[in-house]
RNA sequence: GGGCGAAUAGCUCAGCUGGUAGAGCAUCGCCCUUACAAGGCGAGGGUCACAGGUUCGAGCCCUGUUUCGCCCA
């Protein structure tokens, strides 16, 4: 309910209740939801599901409150939005979760079985899953909840199965023995992208193989001695005349009794290390780059728990780094180890738990990517799909011209399991149903695959299988492509390069035509936010603290393009009291307003006052710049714009101004009219403000006269041209010019701001005196005068002086003289005006820029050292007479 | 090692097509003026990292250097 009834607001502003009921009635009222029936343009986005197991942290609500924004916008300029919203099943996060859960009670995923296990993880997400949507909700998400999805939905499992067997069929998707990157604390494979690399402090260790004719040795340099025992070569430069004449024979492998052969390969760093490099294929990406090349064993000497297995011989059930220190050990009592120096290094971490990665040889699926990745890229360059700021587009196009195949099987059991089947017979089938039979013997006993699916995988179909694919649906008929996709550039890799892949092979069409990329929400001092570090600042918290708007408010003033943001709460401190600032000023609107009659219409602008006229001004240029600044992504410049113009334009002047006109006369014409233009002005700036506050607007424009409904379902504001004036705005300009400068005498000088003062205005008159006449009363309110005069005689005598323009003002200074300071103030204004004159007088004195330099440039700098010269003399001619009476 | 980005007031940052540098906070004065002290008015504060270059003119364009950050290998 609206409360117009109630004639004053509270004097602050108290979000919380206001919050609440707010985003009760936008539900409940179906504002956020999106018409299939609908003939209007339509405008979309899909949510970037976060994870089910996830909570709210800045970056969501970065992400978030940028995509309110523009659905926002776009609701209110009348598109048919659909924004929608959902969770990712995140495999192996949320498959920790549980089996934590499980711990506690003694529990393994194993004893359980798959089934159980599955079960529970269900349970569990029903239960607990999805607390972030509600969180999404206290930050004023307008997301269609209708419509929201997540990754192992029915629906999007079948979208799931479609692409798998459709990639399968076409040779995009193949099994094979791989070196992938294997975690063994999550115990399953992981992408490239899934794996984090960091320098970690280690050793590079020497160590000799003895050639087995006994000729000599060779000593190789290595950061993971304990993999040798998968050696099964050693690799020098073919170009390294120190080891021309061992490449070919064999070495012997200290701590084993095999032998290996000394290869040759370009691969090799001459000048890393002793030049000679061990070859383990099983345990090392090059490695088994270089095995391929060689056609060389490939052997796998530790098991998924990252300990030595059976081929280890008497390392055998040892963990990885243990069996590194008896290695050395060993090496030492055998006199083969050379030295150990320090060496940092590169160390693949799980981006789960980070355990060091183990390179292993496995079965894996992969998906074949080249020819996905290279449609995506002619998809940019065509610019069917821009990416904002351009510059990432480069970081795209690099990523996507070195792509590798993608592994996609996890060996985990929460996820899309594999639609593959293996029959007794050895018949693979991959169906998108579960085939009751094999098509080639009959056979019935089929093995499903136990893998399942990279959490990305699903994620890549999102905005198409949220919207019903593969059916053919209103809504993909409607929204696909979608218009805006806003996400950190941290999964630029991970799902918009993929969701372009996908869209792009199923839909045929891009999934976005635009991708916004905003940056990384850190900590004051520039850290990044970790749990580790206990720098996170909770956004929850910060909305408990100061409201969502100001955090909304303060989200879009830092999210400058290109920018990290640092987020500290003094700056929401601010934001929250210019919420204040637009809750007090509406409270001084209302407590105006009461005996404004809605019905009556506005005079023609032409008989407006100044004041009111500069206003309308100022607001449509607002509008312009807002609605510019917004469509552009530049929601910090919109942001800007919004608090300039409410704080410093709105406030601080044109409410001032219109003070006497309100307090004034009932029956005084002038006074409806301003009450029509700051009932105008109040609509206006709750609309603009609206995307980025959405709770304070709706609140106050229920109070406002005139209104009727949501907020949510009126118009944005359009800029109106004609009301922009640039002569109303000299005008203001010179009224504003004459207070300042009064206020600037009273400030310099110890007059009190309440003292009033005589004005004596001198120059050109003729030019100036209309406009100073009309808005005689609005200055010597805002100015505090007591009397003003036009004089086109002499300077009056001891008075203070200012120039505005080609105005000249007197402050007559008897009774609280002070001539020292004005002497002093006057004497610091000249140093200003002389300084800038001596810039512009050299500038016009340089041959150069007057040959080449534009006309209009040289007439505007010749006009202002014109300007200059004569506000120079007036102010020498004031100091002149001050120095006299001294 | 490859790529990308940043360096502007004490702090945090704007500054889009080159035309004498802006904001917020902080600082220093003065004001409890009936919307707001979560407020108002006024003031001070910058060799735009450094060195070259292009240009009549560079915070902005080019080259190099230094420092910091991120991504990839």
């Amino acid at each position: 309910m609206h409360l117009k009834e109630t004639k004053e607001l509270a004097k602050a502003y108290e979000p919380h209740e206001i919050e609440e009921r707010w985003y009760k009635e936008w539900l409940e009222s179906g504002a956020f939801r999106a018409d299939e029936n609908s003939d209007a343009p339509t405008y979309s986005i899909v949510i970037p599901p976060p994870n089910v197991t996830g909570s709210l942290h800045m970056g969501h609500a970065l992400n978030n409150t940028l995509q309110d924004i523009m659905a926002r916008f776009k609701r209110m300029q009348g598109f048919n939005v659909l924004w929608l919203p959902g969770t990712d099943h995140a495999g192996i996060a949320t498959q920790n979760v549980v089996e934590k859960q499980l711990a506690l009670q003694d529990i393994s995923r194993e004893k359980l079985g798959r089934e159980l296990f599955v079960k529970r993880v269900w349970e569990w997400k029903e239960e607990s899953g999805g607390v972030i949507v509600n969180q999404l909700k206290r930050i004023g998400a307008s997301c269609d909840w209708s419509r929201e999805r997540f990754t192992m939905d029915e629906g999007l499992s079948r979208a799931v199965r479609e692409v798998f067997v459709t990639l399968y069929d076409d040779g995009l998707i193949y099994k094979g023995d791989y070196i992938i990157n294997w975690c063994p604390r999550c115990q399953t494979a992981l992408s490239d992208l899934e794996v984090e690399h960091r320098d970690d402090k280690g050793h590079l260790y020497h160590i000799r193989y003895p050639l087995k004719d006994g000729s000599g040795e060779l000593v190789v340099a290595t950061t993971r001695p304990e993999t040798m025992l998968g050696d099964t070569a050693v690799a020098v430069n073919p170009e390294d005349e120190r080891f021309k004449d061992f490449i070919g024979k064999e070495v012997c492998l200290p701590l084993t009794d095999r032998t290996i052969p000394v290869i040759a390969d370009a691969h090799v760093d001459i000048d890393f290390g002793t030049g000679a490099l061990k070859i383990t294929p099983g345990h090392d990406f090059n490695d088994f780059e270089i095995g391929r090349r060689h056609s060389l064993d490939i052997l796998s000497v530790m098991d998924k728990d990252g300990r030595i297995n059976e081929e280890g011989g008497v390392y055998s059930g040892m963990d990885r780094y243990d069996c590194r220190k008896k290695i050395i050990e060993d090496l030492e009592a055998e006199g083969l180890l050379v030295k150990i120096v320090d060496h940092d290094h590169s160390v693949g971490h799980c981006y789960r738990c980070q355990t060091s990665i183990e390179p292993t040889v496995s079965k894996q699926w992969f998906v074949k990517v080249e020819p996905l990745a290279k449609a995506a890229m002619e998809a940019v360059r065509r610019g069917d799909t821009k990416i904002v700021p351009a510059q990432w587009e480069k970081t795209y196009f690099e990523w996507m011209e070195n792509i590798k195949d993608w592994c996609i099987s996890r060996q985990i059991w929460w996820g899309h399991r594999i639609p593959a089947w293996t029959c007794t017979c050895g018949e693979v089938i991959v169906a998108k149903d579960d085939p009751d039979s094999c098509p080639k013997c009959g056979g019935k006993e089929l093995s499903q695959e136990d893998d399942v699916l990279d959490t990305w995988f699903s994620s890549a179909l999102w905005p198409f299988s949220t919207m019903g694919w593969p059916d053919k649906t209103k809504e993909l008929k409607l929204f696909y492509p979608t218009s805006l996709l806003v996400t950190g550039f941290d999964i630029l890799f991970f799902w918009v390069a993929r969701m372009m892949m996908m869209g792009l092979r199923f839909m045929g069409e891009v999934p976005f035509k635009e991708v916004y990329i905003h940056a990384l929400v850190r900590d004051a001092e520039g850290n990044k936010m970790s749990k580790s570090r206990g720098n996170v600042i909770d956004p929850l918290v910060v909305i408990e603290q100061y409201g969502t708007d100001a955090f909304r408010f303060t989200l879009a003033a830092f999210a400058a393009q290109g920018r990290d943001i640092k987020l500290s709460e003094d700056r929401v401190d601010g934001y929250r009291n210019f919420v204040n600032k637009i809750w007090n000023a509406s409270r001084f609107a209302l407590m105006n307003l009461e005996d404004f009659e809605t019905g009556k219409s506005l005079s023609p602008v032409e008989e407006l006052q100044l004041a009111d006229r500069w206003i309308l001004s100022r607001l449509n240029s607002t509008v312009r710049d807002v609605t510019n600044s917004l469509e552009t992504y530049r929601f910090n410049e919109a942001a800007n714009t919004l608090y300039q113009f409410v704080w410093h334009e709105l406030c601080d002047w044109y409410i001032e101004m219109v003070k006497p006109v309100l307090y004034g006369d009932k029956e005084d014409a002038a006074r409806a009219n301003t009450q029509a233009v700051l009932v105008e002005l109040l609509q206006s700036t709750c609309k603009l403000l609206h995307p980025f506050m959405p709770f304070l607007t709706e609140e106050l424009f229920g109070y406002l006269p005139g209104t009727s409904g949501s907020i949510m379902k009126s118009d944005f504001p359009k800029e109106d041209p004609s009301l922009v004036d640039a002569r109303v705005d000299a005008d203001m300009e010179l009224v504003m010019g004459v207070i300042k400068a009064v206020r600037n005498i009273k400030g310099e000088m110890g007059i009190s701001p309440s003292k009033e003062v005589e004005l004596i205005y001198r120059g050109d008159l003729a030019k100036n005196r209309p406009v100073l006449t009309e808005n005689a009363r609005l200055i010597e309110v805002l100015a505090r005068l007591s009397a003003y005069s036009f004089t086109d005689g002499e300077a009056p005598e001891g008075a203070a002086t200012a120039v505005v323009g080609d105005l000249e003002i007197y402050v007559p200074l008897k009774g609280n003289v002070d001539f020292d300071e004005e002497e002093k103030r006057l004497q610091k204004e000249i140093a200003k005006v002389e300084k800038d004159l001596i810039f512009l007088k050299k500038k016009l004195a340089n041959e150069d820029f007057m040959a080449r330099a534009p006309e209009a440039v040289v007439a505007k700098d010749r006009k202002k050292a014109e300007d200059l010269e004569s506000k120079k003399t007036t102010l020498e001619e004031g100091l002149e007479r001050i120095k006299c009476l001294k």
